[in-house]
DNA sequence: GTGGTCTAGACCACT
DNA sequence: GTGGTCTAGACCACA
């Protein structure tokens, strides 16, 4: 179970803060395989964003095999996606973090208190999963 | 001096890529305070853009102190703000990286992948400032 | 709500007019926090002027963080920023004031004529408030 | 005499900054009917700045008939003009007023603190004259 | 319907 | 030749 979260002011699309919510949730464990995720209606009540958002969060997700929507059901979480890693992949990787580092530089960090605070993080993501 | 670089298959908005590329640049010592940047003119050609988009790019950089722009005489490097360090201010760093990890984490990226990156544009930069 | 006007004989920038009215409307009280503004393109049919200049208006201030603007939903009035008031920042007042000075001067008013006018705007500001 | 200075940093134009100093000297009596200025190619060089801004400044302050100049001789100040108040300027001092309170709001000052400020002012120069 | 981005082309102000 | 501004019109992303 995951105790979603809307924040406006971020500059993130509400829809894409959803899907990186539960793909977060899946990749730290806090989401199992099977688990059922909110109905769209309970979930777009409780973050009082548009019906259609959630729906366009669940339905990329399910496009891209990380849910799975059953018919009168529920949508859950599927099995996870094999990795691919090709250059194209890596190049991916980099341009996230040449964008990040513009966005840390831009409040003032170094590269140095960025990676200190991610092994915080990580140290944190750990405790949390055993 | 930059090698200044567009890929508009990114997704990022042009004149954002340029913004990041000046602030990486500066804050890996490629560009130093009060050095003349490429006109808007000669950016637009290079880049094959419209001088409007070079434009904007400067100008939110201006906006935030990071460049100076002098009619007729060109675009600068400004000084570097003081840092001031609040707490407010570490808070900042957590939800960026917060919401960082999650947009890599969408990817299928681990916070280890994510921090060998770094460390490897962190070694780059130190080397290219000596 | 603000009653917008542009004077294309003012050699003001348009999109600054429109910033200049939007600050004031903000610091004046007639726009309070959490506030809509008219839409981009409402308000460029209002002004007669071009959508871009609007959008270029609103940009700006929501570079630095008057603003906040949402993609689908709207533009509106930001949370105030916390005062710092260090010795550097009062300096500012004062070189801002001497560069003002010489502008009222170069008109021919003096400082008397000056206090004033900006008295009746605190006191215009001071009625509208309640 | 004047102790004239540029700031590349403000973003008014180098003609008008040499403009503006010039009629603030009238205005606070530093600068005597029939005194003499220096030469365009003197306060060029003093300033840093290209000849054709200096000479483009005092050409704008010889139409208005503040400067006279004669061939030969020099620059000197001419007899003050006579003051004609319109409703054209009262207007434009109100626009002047408007566009500074969006700057020294940008700044997070309120009016009180610059009218105080500007009243500091008031009583400095006219002590200077006295 | 909302804001965001981009182009092509024009004209202006300043050095 | 430098940056600054504006227009008209187009297409995209988001709620």
């Amino acid at each position: 179970m995951i105790n979603f979260n809307i924040d406006p002011r971020s500059g993130v699309p509400f829809y894409k803060q959803i899907v990186d919510q539960i793909r977060f949730g899946i990749s730290s464990g806090m989401l199992q395989v099977g688990e059922q995720l909110p109905t769209v209606r309970a979930l777009a009540v409780q973050l009082k964003v548009n019906l259609n958002t959630v729906s366009k969060a669940y339905k990329e997700l399910e496009i891209q095999n990380v849910l799975e929507s059953q018919q009168g059901t529920g949508t859950f979480i599927g099995s996870p996606p094999i990795r691919v890693d090709t250059t194209e992949f890596r190049n991916k990787l980099k341009s996230i973090c040449s964008e990040f580092l513009s966005v840390i530089s831009s409040y003032g960090f170094t590269i140095e208190e960025l990676i200190d605070e991610l092994k915080k993080m990580e140290v944190k993501n750990e405790s949390q999963r055993n």
